[in-house]
Formats: structure tokens, sequence, C-alpha cells
DNA sequence: TAGCTTGCTACACATTTAGTAGCAAGAGGT
DNA sequence: ACCTCTTGCTACTAAATGTGTAGCAAGCTA
């Protein structure tokens, strides 16, 4: 699987343009729950994989090496962090959290029909 | 593969978090690029398909009845258009499109060698 | 040096996505 | 009514991805 490099073609797209990039990035699994557990602070491998609920090692490897390579996450001595662009990523995607939550509640609202009971 | 439902189990987690049936959702292959495609207007399957690059029919059919069931999309007589959550939830994906240019810049910055050419 | 933990790699199996073909239903023309 | 075109989708096969388990090498710790 090719990582989805910014200016070339993708997964789904040959138009190079970053954003299709970007979402082919963001649309394979575990990616962006990587971001957002590594947000919560640096960790090591298996911490990280135990965030994750137990992603398993080959995939969270595959995908870590995606988001070294491309600048979103760094690996040092105490395991893998954010870079600077990983958080300005994060900054633009946390408020997912809060709408998520208002989300659920809409797709589990109340009826009509249901009200009336 | 099941809808990810905010409240219960999806893939990967067994919280039942919205966030990660939020995450879940998004990383699937096209949702987030269907989601920033019918931003730009509504539009019929076929018109869709081509907005997508050709996206398989198959596969932006399963998509499309997810974002359905789930309340981003909605489908009447003149065909697909995102609800009033999808266009918010696209409200904050929104800035992704420009911080996309920015990271292309920055993954294919020159080097500190290259400078000295 | 025996016994942990960590950071992976290997591999076989399961699921998901891609790609192509094509059909049923409706619109428009003759 | 009949032909033709478009639209919205379903079916099917092949290829790509993801899951899950096992386990190994390297680096502590005792």
């Amino acid at each position: 699987m090719p990582i989805p490099i910014p200016g070339q073609a993708v997964r789904g797209s040959k138009t190079g343009k970053p954003i299709m990039a970007l979402l082919d990035l963001l649309g394979r699994t575990w990616s962006l729950g990587i971001i957002w557990q590594l947000q919560l602070g640096p960790a090591t491998f298996r911490a990280l994989q135990q965030r994750c609920e137990q992603i398993s090692p080959s995939l969270l490897n595959t995908r870590l090496k995606e988001l070294v390579t491309l600048k979103l996450v760094t690996k040092n001595a105490n395991g893998y962090a954010l870079t600077p662009q990983g958080v300005s990523l994060f900054t633009i995607i946390a408020p997912l959290g809060d709408w998520s939550n208002d989300w659920a509640r809409q797709i589990n609202a109340p009826t009509d029909s249901s009200l009336k009971e």
C-alpha cells in the first residue's frame, strides 16, 4: 500500500491534490484513531497498542510508518509522539469530540410518535 | 460491515463512545471524500460518482446508505445532499483544505543539504 | 544467566474495496 | 407502442487491506 504523498497520485485520486492525499491517509483504518490517542501524550509502541484497544501490532506499525514518513508523528527514545504538524492537524479535528456527542443525541433522538407515550 | 452507530460497539472499539463510531465511519474509504464532494452542492448518483473520480457504484452505494442512516446525507428527488448535520461536520473539517496545502509544502520542503546547492 | 518487557516481524485467514458488466425503470422522441 | 438514452443501482470476481496469533531479537533486572 503506497503511502499517500501529496503531489502524487493516491488511492482513488490521480490529481495529486494535497487534500486527496490527506483524505486517503485519514481514510485508512486507525489513522485518525492513532492521532487522537497520541494527542493524549506520547506513548511507547505497546502502550499505544493498548490505548487503541489492542490494534494488531502489524497494522499499528504500518500506520506509524506512514505517519512518520508524512511528518505527523515522530519516534524518539521515549516512544511515539505527534509532531508540531500532527498537533496542528489534531487542533482542526479536535471539535469532532463534542460534535460526535451532539450527533449521537440526534441519531438516537426520540421520534414524534415516541414523544406521545 | 455494520454501520457504526454511536452508542454501540464498532470496528476497533467496544466502548460505544460516539467519537469512536465517528472515527470508524470517517476511516472508511471515501467517506470523507463523499462529504467533501457533496459540499460542493447536491448531486445525482452518477454525478457524484464522477466527482469522486469514478468510485465504483457498489462502494458509493454502500457509503451513501451508511451516511443516510447516520443522518449526514439525505436523498431526495434531485439526488443526494448533505443534511444540516452533514454541513456542520463539513464546517469542522473544511480547514483541512488549506492545512493540506501547507502540509504538502513542508513535506516537500527543501532540505538543508539541497539548500546549499 | 534466567526471566521479564519491548518493539517489532511473519504469516495465514477474513474482510473490504476496486472494477466491470449489466439490468430495471423512467423520460423523451417518432 | 416502440426505440433509445440516462439514471440508479445490483451482482460478481479479483485485488488490496486489516485481523489475530505466534514468536523472536535486543535490552533490562535480578
